[in-house]
RNA sequence: GCCCAGAUAGCUCAGUUGGUAGAGCAAUGGACUGAAAAUCCAUGUGUCGCUGGUUCGAUUCCGGCUCUGGGCA
């Protein structure tokens, strides 16, 4: 018998979190936080991080667990992700994985084997030097070499994925074509329902630009500042996050706060269209248009609990 | 009131020595399997302000008008 799970996802800004907690209260449910920025402690206006109050009792997993010096990526995402799980279920619970980080979600849903190759720092930043140096080519070149679908599929000027396809072939000695082809057959391991909250495009953006405006109310300099403080810098994985990278190009000086408002503005749009482009891509999804609900949580929810019923996902 | 400079894609502008036009940004579509809030790719027809004239042909030259900046009174 499958276990259940359910994901709430969506781009930016589309509701997830007060959904998210609504639903779980309603099926007894415990939520996971697929979002790349919410695991670091310290970062909460910026990442837009659901606050106590909003948890409402509501067990959150994922969630101010690093700091922000510490790296995070699909791979310990997806460990972390598991080992709840697996607490989840032991306490006669469902999962509910909430969070707008496609790639995450699908590591965990199709439980994509990364194969226990650690990551090779030294052999990427050679790479990488070779790349600034001599040109994107000359990498895609060696990967043409070794790895021919790789190099038709990775356009040369995406330099971080033809290190990291390089990289593969040097750990394991596979292509990473080949890998990818593998898991890309593999069925989900669970019993699941996949809900991708959207609406019409331009209500989204206006919310985008209302949430940022927020953000800065809210005070994310102060926050940004006080990371400054910390020692972060922009090299860090937690601070190429929206709101992050540009306030700090503004503390150092490189920009005005007003462009900086007008470029998280401005990304956070194209964020939530490169995420609505995965979500189309990814098979077996439950679109949620909020206009069909008029924007009501709680019908949002009355239909969702049926669908749920109906897949045997909750009884 | 007079003088000068503008008026071209949603925005900022370039350009056509007269043969109906192109960049950046925005927007849209897409890729993504150990950096993913990252990284990368693709897509550019718009009464060239309005109106007369010259011309085979005007967005381009000439006149008038309207609007917008700036300057002088």
């Amino acid at each position: 018998m499958k276990q259940p799970l359910i994901i709430l996802t969506g781009p930016t800004a589309s509701g997830k979190t007060a959904l998210s907690v609504e639903l779980a209260k309603r099926i007894g449910g415990e939520i996971i936080s697929a979002d790349s920025m919410q695991v670091y402690r310290h970062m909460d206006v910026g990442s837009a991080k659901v606050t106590v109050e909003e948890m409402d009792g509501v067990p959150h997993h994922l969630i101010n667990v690093l700091d922000p010096q510490d790296a995070f990526n699909v791979v310990t995402f997806q460990e972390m992700a598991k080992d709840a799980m697996e607490k989840i279920y032991a306490n006669g619970h469902v999962p509910i994985v909430a969070g707008g980080t496609g790639f995450y979600i699908q590591a965990l849903l199709y439980d994509i084997d990364f194969t226990d190759n650690d990551g090779d720092m030294e052999y990427r930043h050679q790479l990488e030097t070779l790349a600034s140096e001599q040109g994107a080519e000359v990498l895609h070149a060696m990967l043409r070499e070794v790895d021919p679908p790789s190099a038709e599929a990775i356009h040369a000027n995406n330099v971080k994925r033809v290190i990291r396809a390089l990289e593969f072939y040097k750990k394991t000695g596979q292509r990473i074509s080949e890998h990818n082809e593998e898991e890309r057959q593999k069925k989900s391991p669970y019993n699941f329902a996949y809900y991708v909250l959207n609406m019409d495009r331009a209500t989204l953006y206006d919310r985008i630009d209302l949430r940022v405006d927020k953000m800065v109310e809210a005070g994310l300099e102060e926050e940004v500042k006080k990371l400054k403080a910390m020692g972060c810098t922009r090299d860090m994985v937690s601070m190429q996050g929206l709101g992050y990278k540009e306030v700090l190009d503004y503390l150092n000086g490189d920009l005005s706060m007003e462009e900086a408002v007008y470029i998280i503005k401005r990304d956070t749009r194209h964020f939530a269209k490169r995420q609505l482009t995965w979500f189309k891509r990814e098979k077996d999804v439950t679109w949620v248009t909020q206009e069909t609900f008029a924007f009501d949580r709680e019908k949002v929810l009355d239909w969702m609990l049926d669908d749920l019923k109906k897949r045997g996902i909750i009884e």
